[in-house]
DNA sequence: CGGCCGATTATCT
DNA sequence: GATAATCGGCCGG
């Protein structure tokens, strides 16, 4: 399990060492996981990006928090999305996961989203993977740093940097520029993580 | 492939 | 009352 010092650093710096490690949800007894494959930083006040913009409510009060914590938000009428509080209390900022490549308990994963036919890459989205490790509001604000949580990190693999990319973050609608266009997206393709983890035998 | 669009409701103003 | 850190279906090239 990964320890909390190792989120307490800015979301900038967060999001790309979060590629490569491993997601982890206990449910029922069964063991999910999947290797973090597109991250996306959300930091501090000024980003105009960052729910956090507007100051504390009763939403974002968890960003103001220690690192380590969930913060999972509602969208669009029915998504769940999740996100790893970063840096120190009171500057808000979090790592929005976005993609992660199937590892353990698949037939699991596959039973929680009954709809969604059994593709390659099927966790390829914020609310895809959420809905496949079945978190949704009730994990908000909890904390993947302590022991008897039921989702926390591992260490996973090492992805060369020559396979990340970087591009502006998705979904941003009309937020204004400069926070438009900053590069704060990082990402391995679905085919590199595939080989990678092949090769490495999991 | 890419673009458009409707679904559906917590959260904020 | 408006908006949304998305998704999946449907269209055209």
């Amino acid at each position: 399990m990964l320890e909390r010092g190792f989120f307490q650093r800015p979301a900038p710096s967060l999001a790309p060492a979060l590629l490569g490690k491993k997601l982890v949800r206990l449910q029922d007894g069964a063991r999910l996981s999947g290797i973090i494959l597109e991250t996306e930083a959300y930091q501090g006040g000024d980003d105009l990006a960052c729910h956090a913009h507007v100051g504390k409510t009763a939403r974002t009060q968890v960003m103001f928090g220690p690192a380590g914590h969930a913060y999972v938000y509602f969208t669009y009428g029915m998504h769940w999305l999740l996100n790893i509080v970063s840096d120190e209390p009171e500057t808000p900022s979090a790592v929005l996961i976005r993609a992660i490549f199937p590892l353990e308990g698949l037939e699991q994963m596959a039973a929680n989203r009954p709809n969604l036919a059994n593709t390659p890459a099927w966790l390829n989205g914020p609310a895809k993977l959420t809905r496949a490790m079945a978190i949704d509001g009730l994990f908000n604000r909890c904390d993947l740093c302590q022991p008897e949580s039921t989702i926390f990190l591992e260490d996973g693999i090492a992805f060369p940097d020559t396979l990340i990319r970087t591009s502006p973050r998705i979904g941003l609608g009309k937020t204004p520029e400069p926070w438009l266009s900053i590069p704060w997206r990082w990402r391995v393709s679905w085919q590199d993580a595939q080989k990678l983890i092949n090769k490495t035998g999991r």
